[in-house]
DNA sequence: AACAGCGTTGCATAATACGCAATAAAGGAG
DNA sequence: CTCCTTTATTGCGTATTATGCAACGCTGTT
């Protein structure tokens, strides 16, 4: 560990909890010399990651963070972290993987990696899918927050895709929260016959759910003898991915 | 100057372009030993600012950097004070609304509200805007002491990024003073083929402006023909901004 | 199987960050 | 107005510490 470098960035931190604080409060915060801060401060000025006051001389957080922390936003999307899970889910359980998001209240398909079989499911970028019965759908309802949750409830058209398409609210809820339980959800040829689709969440770094990615493969070869080990590794690219957002479940 | 941190910062800056960057590339870019960066690396992945890809082993900003800036944005008043204006302004304009600040003799974007429409104009929070021929720039060179205005024009680089840039400085001066006189500063395609942009000045209590806001919008939109109304929005916000800020006319 | 590339680690040295003490500047108390 | 305290800032010598070198283990490729 670099000592020096630690201690700018705890003083970064200490920043982000006071709006504003002197070389003296910071020298006592860390237990080191005035003039070990100052220089210290003075560097992170120069890069605009802590400013001045000048009226009262003392430190705070710079415009230079926001330049920074844009870049993570624009590279921490899921879409970048999730690529080589997805892919790597793909090459283990040769079904089509997908990436998924909820923006506007509705489920989108964001991302996908296309299965090699010659007969294999095939989303479209971009596609909304049905919150009450895709998998996906199913997946981000059960972990939204409850108020959320209930208001979406209201709004769900049950259209009845398929003979056993579920259009029940009672047994929507139902399912939501088994899904809770079991950290999975399904769909058994509920949206498009022959067709069977597994979804996990992925938790942001905040705990919230606004992801979760799927398989979707026929029915003849994902069903309900061997689905074990096609929820367990999909569980396992799940977890990985909410570790790569940021996600620590102890805290 | 504090070396080693300093160094650490530059990671944090080159990784903000980079989504994702191995030790011996960013060796190069520093010009410095790998092991050093990899220390460097180590001691701020310890604190989440940046995190190694499981697949890949590069690295890439981290979460801890939200953290940080929360902080900050917490803390920057124009921000918090000018949001539910910004809002507001955006709502009865339609348009992408924009909140800057002057630090360290740059312009940056510290806030946005985005249009609506499906055709807009987005901002990258944190990005440096020209000063030369934005209409944030010369909204705020414009308002500037005299002799700090000066020196910044000396230091103007007038770097033609459309056919409309105005690139002599006796032209920008000569605009500066109009814009004075009519209280807001106009950016017609001078910048980005297409894309209009208006900015008035918000005061502090001190009188002196180091922010200002602005709308863009598509010309298609945004034109000479109706950009009164335009203005009228954007010249009550300023003062509704400013009157917040405590900038009282009266002196 | 050999190789090339990567991230990682141990070690010795010299660069460098550190604490001390002095300075300057600002604010408060009498 | 003056003294006194407290602040940020700077020079300097020393010893800590960050550094480059070189070797290691690993992965993937040829």
């Amino acid at each position: 560990m670099i000592q020096s470098l630690d201690r700018g960035l705890e003083i970064l931190f200490i920043l982000a909890e006071h709006k504003s604080r002197g070389v003296t409060e910071l020298a006592e915060d860390l237990k080191v010399n005035k003039s070990t801060v100052f220089r210290l401060l003075d560097t992170m000025k120069e890069r605009d990651l802590v400013q001045q006051d000048e009226v009262t001389a003392k430190y705070r957080l710079g415009i230079g963070l926001l330049h920074i922390s844009e870049g993570l936003v624009k590279n921490l999307d899921a879409i970048n972290i999730s690529k080589p899970t997805l892919k790597q889910l793909m090459d283990s359980t040769k079904e089509s993987a997908h990436l998924c998001t909820f923006t506007n209240d509705k489920v989108y398909v964001v991302d996908q990696v296309k299965s090699n079989y010659p007969m294999k499911v095939s989303a479209a970028i971009g596609h909304e899918e049905p919150i009450h019965c895709s998998s996906v759908g199913k997946c981000i309802l059960a972990y939204l927050p409850e108020e959320k949750r209930n208001k979406i409830l209201d709004g769900v058209r049950f259209v009845a895709y398929t003979e056993k398409t579920k259009t029940s609210k009672e047994a929507l809820v139902e399912e939501l929260k088994q899904i809770r339980k079991n950290g999975y959800a399904l769909d058994d040829e509920e949206l498009s016959v022959g067709v069977c689709c597994i979804a996990a969440p992925i938790y942001n770094h905040k705990g919230e759910v606004k992801n979760c990615i799927g398989i979707s493969g026929p029915s003849a070869r994902i069903h309900m003898e061997n689905i074990d080990s096609y929820i367990n590794k999909l569980k396992i690219a799940a977890n990985n991915i909410s570790h790569n957002m940021g996600y620590r479940y102890t805290k």
